[in-house]
DNA sequence: GCCGTTTTCGGCCCGACTGTTTTCAGTCG
């Protein structure tokens, strides 16, 4: 762990030992407050300091934490959290973790029965001994020996396409139900985060309708963790969380705002609307006992003078002032995407012809498509005349086609070196050309950084694909320094993309934004390996406009003729 | 510990559900 990560798990650490040992509880959430600022940054903190920045002006950074960020960069650790270890053993952090087991409940098993780590907790429920403590009693034993036996002691996320293929059947299943009126999942899952750690579903509904009994139900169910009469919460099978809120309709528009999140941007909003005396959470706008509104989102946010911000917008990211100050980005959308520049087809590790993949595009409204398969490595090197024999026949089939055009691409490997392992001679006759990295994941930071430079730095080079490598909830991005690559990709005029492989969405939404700042046209593609992936693009553009991107800032927006003359531009 | 166009001191979100209370504390989101 290093950096950013390093520094907010401090923060975190420093967070659990202090609420354990009873702090301030305003002094906790201002360390939690920290260490989502510091993952949410986007640039090193390292960097930063380099360039001399304060780091005080970053939301929720005072005096005090500045100086931890520099300690704990410097040591990777700070004397505050050292000095916290001496007195609460770091089992006891382990403990929290533990669903049911909040700081009260940890505090009480050390100092009642001197427990301090998972093992002697699971003995002493074994035992039976946690009944005798106060505020415990068999069933919360119970419930504790299942937590640790079934190892749910973290959290786990899920990617957004696993989420939406459990949420999107469970929806319709509550639709079916007579008397339900809406149904929506709301949370990070509307914000379209690349993973999300459960599932918010609201529900409106005429009075008595079995709503909660449907719910509860449903066959992909394996546990109910909870159940009210306007709550409930359950474990489906494979692991996701779901919690179901029925609602009132006249509060469902403050209801969707408020479990849409995010937290910080909610937050801001109350803030806001605290000034204008004003009372917002999720049954309605208040002034006194006044209930001024609250059916819509849209009314929600007009009673506090705003316009309707995006959800994809909603992480507390300036996206308040730009809506106070009428400079809203117009957000790019699926159906302006009019091409996808990254396709493999049966010619290298997809499953499709490029005349199938050309018709699911058209399909898809889409008018142009490269295909970018990778030649094959053979005993005598890497067979070029193959790719030049399929360029021959898309020059065919381009003939043929109507409403759709094939482009000639190529994928190319970045070599350790930063070379292309494809020759110039055959890069200048494709249409464009894509760059990746699928080696050497581990350089390090300074020579990671230079290789990708110098690869932008080749005069056929047009993409740099999945530009940092992740893969999410499996595998980090490598270490590479983000912001000089996107400041040369403005320089070199040369694209980045935005792959829209589900389990990638790389860039991720604060380097898109980056960007954009930049002046770097972003390109979002499917990376797709068969005619159904296509429709990854819609993930993409869901990541593109978290990163707040505009059409106009996504190459593949423009027409074909104004796309081949920005290609035409990086050319010598 | 942070923050400030009402404040440099005094705020900082709060409601639902569970399991344990015998009228509510703890946890969670």
């Amino acid at each position: 762990m290093h950096g950013n990560e390093r520094v907010a798990a401090v923060f975190d650490q420093l967070a659990d030992l202090l609420e354990i040992e009873d702090a301030n509880p305003f002094r906790v959430r201002a360390y939690r407050n920290a260490a989502r600022t510091v993952r949410a940054l986007g640039r090193e903190l390292s960097e930063l300091r380099a360039e001399g920045r304060d780091l005080t002006t970053l939301p929720g950074i005072g005096k005090d934490l500045a100086e931890k960020i520099v300690e704990i960069l410097d040591t990777g650790t700070t004397e505050a959290l050292e000095e916290l270890h001496r007195r609460v053993p770091a089992g006891l952090e382990d403990l929290l973790q533990v669903p049911g087991l909040g700081p009260k409940r940890v505090r009480a098993l050390h100092a009642a029965l001197a427990i301090d780590n998972l093992a002697g907790l699971r003995e002493a429920a074994q035992a039976g001994r946690l009944r005798e403590l106060g505020g415990f009693g068999a069933k919360t034993e119970q419930t504790i020996l299942e937590a640790i036996a079934a190892r749910r002691t973290e959290e786990r996320r899920h990617l957004l396409v696993d989420a939406e293929r459990q949420a999107e059947p469970l929806a319709a299943h509550l639709r079916d139900l007579a008397g339900v009126k809406q149904v929506v999942v709301a949370g990070s899952y509307r914000r379209g985060r690349e993973t999300v750690g459960d599932l918010d579903v609201l529900v409106t509904a005429r009075r008595g309708s079995a709503v909660m009994e449907r719910f509860v139900g449903y066959p992909r169910v394996e546990r109910v963790v909870s159940k009210g009469p306007t709550r409930s919460t359950v474990l489906l099978a494979g692991g996701l969380q779901v919690d179901l809120r029925l609602l009132p309709e006249r509060a469902f528009g403050a209801a969707l705002h408020y479990f849409t999140g995010s937290k910080a941007h909610n937050i801001q909003i109350r803030r806001l609307a605290q000034r204008q005396q004003l009372k917002i959470n999720e049954y309605g706008v208040f002034r006194g006992d006044d209930r001024l509104t609250g059916k819509t989102e849209k009314s929600v946010f007009k009673a506090v003078g705003l316009p309707w911000i995006a959800p994809e917008l909603r992480e507390d990211g300036g996206e308040i002032d730009a809506a106070r100050e009428g400079r809203l980005p117009r957000l790019v959308e699926r159906r302006q995407l009019r091409g996808d520049l990254h396709v493999h087809s049966r010619n290298g590790d997809g499953r499709n012809t490029p005349a199938e993949l050309a018709s699911a595009a058209r399909d898809a409204g889409l008018r142009y498509l490269a295909m970018t398969d990778r030649p094959p490595r053979t005993a005598g090197g890497i067979d070029t005349r193959r790719l030049r024999r399929q360029w021959g026949r898309i020059d065919v089939l381009n003939e043929e086609l109507e409403g759709v055009t094939l482009l000639k691409g190529v994928e190319v490997e970045i070599l350790r070196d930063g070379g292309l392992d494809l020759p110039d001679g055959l890069l200048a006759d494709a249409d464009l050309v894509v760059g990746v990295v699928c080696e050497d994941f581990g350089l390090n930071r300074a020579r990671q950084t230079e290789r990708i430079l110098r690869a932008m730095d080749n005069p056929w080079f047009t993409v740099l694909a999945h530009p940092t490598g992740r893969l999410l909830l499996e595998c980090d991005p490598y270490d590479m320094d983000v912001a000089r690559v996107v400041r040369h990709a403005a320089e070199r005029g040369c694209f980045l993309e935005l792959n829209s492989q589900p389990r990638r969405l790389d860039l991720a939404d604060v380097y898109c934004r980056m960007a954009r700042d930049e002046g770097v046209l972003l390109v979002i593609d499917s990376d797709a390996r068969e005619v159904n992936e296509i429709d990854y693009l819609r993930y993409g553009v869901q990541q593109a406009r978290r990163g707040w991107l505009e059409a106009a800032h996504v190459a593949n927006t423009r027409p074909l003729t104004a796309l081949r003359k920005l290609i035409a531009a990086m050319r010598p």
